[in-house]
DNA sequence: ATTTCGCACTCTATACCAGAGAGTGCTGAA
DNA sequence: TTCAGCACTCTCTGGTATAGAGTGCGAAAT
């Protein structure tokens, strides 16, 4: 059907023209039909003219008409064509950029601050944000400790990677004192302060088994405390790994403005494995990545855009960040936004580290 | 106009018939008619009769018409008669039961334990789930830790309630070992564990002060990490007090498929404020309360209920959970799950107790 | 006195039609 | 190569007619 879209066998003049098509239609909405193409384009080209050209554009699967009569809108493969060839993204005046730094202060725990970034892309946006937090892998043990609570129970906090905290509560076969949990916490911390939690989790047992012989009753100790802590965290599942926030932003958006599918895009992020799996893809990415629509390869992104860029500290890339709207959004403005945001949020991630 | 709704100066037979059409009315969600109520009431009458009956009841306002050949619809007041007077609710069948009570296991952490609730609510009864957290007025401080982090930062652990537990990350002057940190938490917390969060708050430089002359070292440390931990907390907004889930279900409900309104409503559970007002009225109820369509006095709740029931531990009251939906729901269904769901979140928090 | 029947009436929802408007593709002339 | 002209297509809007549901009321029946 459509020919092989390889822009250098477009005109000068029909890029031009494709390119006013695509931002009338980001700024309007509506369909852009020639007569109106021909009077703001300055090329001073009569609506015949440009319908031969965007008839030329529509045989290379840029440009679509939803009927006869209606002018025409961008396809995805004309979205991807603007984007990556065409279009001139905009500097941030400084306003924008100090209201990004202000947002992002690394005074903030790790959690809250990255729930912030994800709201403030969507505030400044108007569209959804979301932040994968970073995958833990690696995550190194830092420091572990047990407070004795009431009934039979011990609460475990884990210090991990230097900014997060995990807690959890574990039902023992007895009451601890104090001191007891005191001495069993730095026996284990002693042995497992630098070493990959997955290590911990895989090594616990058979280092206490090593020692077994010599026993002292705070090792006892650390050995139940060890081991059902980390048995709670096999069971863990961490279904909690994207921040979104301004969701209802897209309710405004015309594209979307069907409940059922709106109501299918916010099942989707609750669920966040198609996102998640999105996102994935976006890691490995040398900065700004966008999928624009049916590219995305989910349904329900169909009319949506992805913007997306991964953050990192000391060059190492923690996770993914980015801004989810229609297709039909000021990319211009967006990618900045979004490559500034990651960029920012990695050295605040940096400036408590 | 309307003449005082005492239910009592209503024969047998209207208020029959009265229940008769909100149950209909809630099973279909059309406006019910004297022609479709005759016939399924039981009772044998005419439609003229019904029709009679009918004006009676839209004097007294418990009825209305959306136009003149549209049959009749519940106001907010008829909906408060019927879930007072008239509803019998269900007992749950011993499946939901354990349901509720497989999800609401106590093993789980605090936090994990109040989302899971509310997602439970959620899908159990396909409307949108809230769980306030406790109010931490009383937020007894039962232990102190601090981490010494990379950089000046040292890692604030306050376990509180039995059960809570916070972390924040402080900057510090310099840089302390562990040891010094060790030694900081022992002293804070003999002179803290037990006390009011507030009182440490207000009392902890006082306290030190006191005890300036005797300034060791480890002291000294003390008092830097008391003043900066709970300057912080002095200034940590809490905006996290309600957990939401299931707000997609409200996509399906026929009264709300506008957009518009939806938005709204989504906007106000992410705001929180409002619907935190409104539970606040719940928390001092003796047991289930309703808010019925206008009752709640926030225009966005206008075509829904809330159905709340504080949950207790050792009778005393911590918050308060419930469902949000359209005033046309299910209360006979709705009612028992949040009423046990209240009674089993009490009791699972009370093992871990 | 209550219930019911019959009937005129009201309001909504649906389908259908006509006309206006927007935009196209094509042809032939500049 | 560009462009004016023109017939054509499709949507959108507003108007009208009609069917259907339900009401209210007066008069008859119980």
């Amino acid at each position: 059907m459509t020919k092989s879209a390889n822009s250098s066998q477009l005109s000068e003049r029909s890029l031009y023209l494709f390119k006013a098509l695509v931002e009338h239609f980001i700024q309007d909405g509506t369909p852009v039909g020639s007569r109106t193409l021909s009077k703001d384009s300055s090329l001073n080209l009569s609506p015949a003219t440009v319908r031969n050209v965007m008839a030329d554009l529509e045989d290379f699967g840029l440009l679509d008409s939803p009927h006869t009569s209606a002018g025409r809108v961008p396809t995805a493969k004309g979205y991807r064509l603007f984007v990556d060839s065409l279009l001139r993204v905009k500097d941030l005046n400084s306003l924008e950029v100090e209201k990004i730094a202000k947002e992002l202060d690394p005074e903030n725990d790790f959690k809250s601050l990255m729930q912030r970034t994800s709201s403030m892309l969507s505030d400044i946006t108007k569209l959804a944000g979301v932040v994968m937090l970073p995958k833990n892998e690696k995550s190194t043990l830092q420091h572990m400790e047990f407070v004795a609570l009431s009934g039979n129970r011990v609460l475990v906090i884990l210090v991990v990677n230097d900014r997060e905290v995990q807690n959890r509560i574990i039902h023992t076969s007895r009451a601890y004192s104090a001191s007891e949990l005191q001495e069993a916490s730095n026996y284990l911390n002693d042995i497992f302060v630098g070493r990959d939690l997955n290590f911990v989790r895989n090594n616990i047992l058979d280092e206490l088994e090593k020692t077994k012989e010599q026993l002292s009753r705070s090792m006892q100790t650390a050995m139940e405390m060890a081991q059902l802590a980390f048995d709670y965290e096999k069971s863990k599942i961490n279904n909690d790994e994207l921040l979104f926030s301004g969701e209802t932003n897209l309710m405004d958006v015309a594209e979307l403005c069907e409940v059922e599918k709106l109501k299918k895009l916010f099942n989707t992020f609750n669920q966040q494995r198609d996102i998640l799996h999105l996102l994935e893809q976006a890691i490995g990415a040398d900065g700004i990545q966008i999928f624009i629509g049916e590219e995305s390869g989910h349904d329900v992104l169909d009319n949506c855009s992805v913007v997306t860029s991964p953050y990192e500290v000391d060059g190492k890339i923690l996770g993914v960040l980015g801004v989810i709207g229609p297709t039909r959004m000021h990319y211009e403005r967006v990618i900045p936004i979004v490559d500034v945001t990651a960029k920012m949020l990695g050295s605040a991630l940096n400036q408590n580290n």
